[in-house]
DNA sequence: CGGACTTCTTCA
DNA sequence: TGAAGAAGTCCG
């Protein structure tokens, strides 16, 4: 959690209205004592106080939330990007999931709760929306921010989704993400409708039916535009649109019970993202090759590196121009490496 | 980019 | 000596 001089700042820096919350509760709490007015009858109700959620908003460097103490899970994870706080070099792998050292024990998740549960470990505020600061990149690892996701999903369809909203950072100044876990409720064959979803680990963390994600993008002032999404958390392939799973705003508020942007005027107004921008997702020859450039990246030995190739081969994709410099490069450098290591192996001889 | 899982290291 | 953290390997 961030410093109280930070929270402060926040709220009398900028105004915003979910730090705000903060205070409500607060003095909410100070009138269940003070306050004269309330009847001897309310007083004594809360004489002991009254049982609290722990829902109070969490601030972090670059991402904000609010806790399920129920499910182990974020309700609701706010981010704010552009193409500036997008840069950095800051490498996930210096990383680790870990339980957020501000929720009590009994109520958060732990990485054992995950452990062979056969869902991973799904971020709502990604770790490559932080590559600016290694502090930012690791407190979206606490599992404060995370939800039990499907493997697949996760690598692909909501990875996908997730460069789409950095992506909108080239096209518009200022790009609002808010994202979280939902459980849909699925109907009977006796035309019921029950919610139901499994908990694992001891701590019983709760998995989502379903994953959404609301996107406001800000070009001009005054130009917006709006998108939300509710995305079943199971394997999607390239033969799904992101368009397809568009809702509007009202319905994901009915279905979440949040009111996301309280002082955004008129929501239903704002254009659709999908109209305004393209909603297209990476294509599977798109994004075949921006994870193989990954993976040369980090290739230490030539086996691992002609793998690469050979499995974009048997895909039936033909590198481009990108690829083939950054194989070329890698394989220098690896060469390079080598002689190197074999001149210092001979001088210690 | 998104992950899991195993093995090695460290340290009380 | 056993648990926790760091590092390495693997996959989509």
């Amino acid at each position: 959690m961030m410093s109280i001089r930070f929270i402060s700042g926040f709220v009398f820096g900028a105004g915003s209205g979910i730090a705000a919350f903060k205070f409500y509760t607060f003095e909410e709490q100070k009138n269940v004592k003070e306050n004269a007015d309330l009847s001897s009858i309310q007083r004594l109700i809360g004489r002991f106080g009254f049982p609290q959620s722990g829902a109070d908003t969490r601030f972090y460097h670059n991402h904000v939330l609010s806790y399920d103490q129920a499910r182990r899970t974020p309700r609701w994870v706010a981010e704010h990007l552009s193409a500036q706080r997008l840069l950095g070099e800051v490498d996930r792998k210096h990383c680790r999931f870990k339980s957020d050292p501000d929720v009590p024990d009994r109520f958060s998740a732990q990485n054992e709760d995950y452990f062979r549960s056969g869902w991973s470990r799904g971020h709502m505020a990604p770790a490559g929306d932080n590559k600016s600061s290694i502090e930012a990149m690791a407190e979206t690892f606490y599992l404060s921010n995370i939800v039990p996701q499907n493997y697949e999903n996760n690598a692909g369809f909501w990875n996908r989704l997730e460069m789409y909203c950095r992506e909108l950072t080239e096209r518009f100044s200022d790009v609002w993400v808010v994202s979280g876990p939902l459980m849909m409720p699925a109907p009977t064959d006796d035309g019921r409708k029950i919610v139901s979803y499994q908990v694992i680990g001891k701590h019983d963390v709760a998995v989502p039916t379903h994953l959404y994600k609301l996107i406001l993008v800000q070009k001009d002032p005054g130009s917006l535009a709006l998108g939300a999404f509710i995305i079943p958390n199971a394997p999607l392939g390239f033969d799904h649109t992101l368009a397809e799973f568009q809702v509007t705003i009202s319905e994901l508020e009915r279905l979440t019970g949040l009111h996301f942007f309280p002082e955004l005027d008129r929501p239903e107004q704002i254009p659709s993202l999908c109209e305004h921008d393209s909603c297209d997702l990476m294509d599977f020859r798109r994004f075949t090759l921006y994870i193989s450039g990954r993976k040369i990246k980090s290739a230490m030995n030539l086996q691992k590196l002609e793998k690469i190739l050979k499995e974009l081969e048997e895909k039936g994709i033909t590198p481009d121009e990108y690829l083939r410099e950054a194989y070329q490069r890698k394989r220098r450098e690896i060469l390079e490496r080598e002689e190197q290591q074999m001149k210092n192996d001979g001088a210690e001889r």
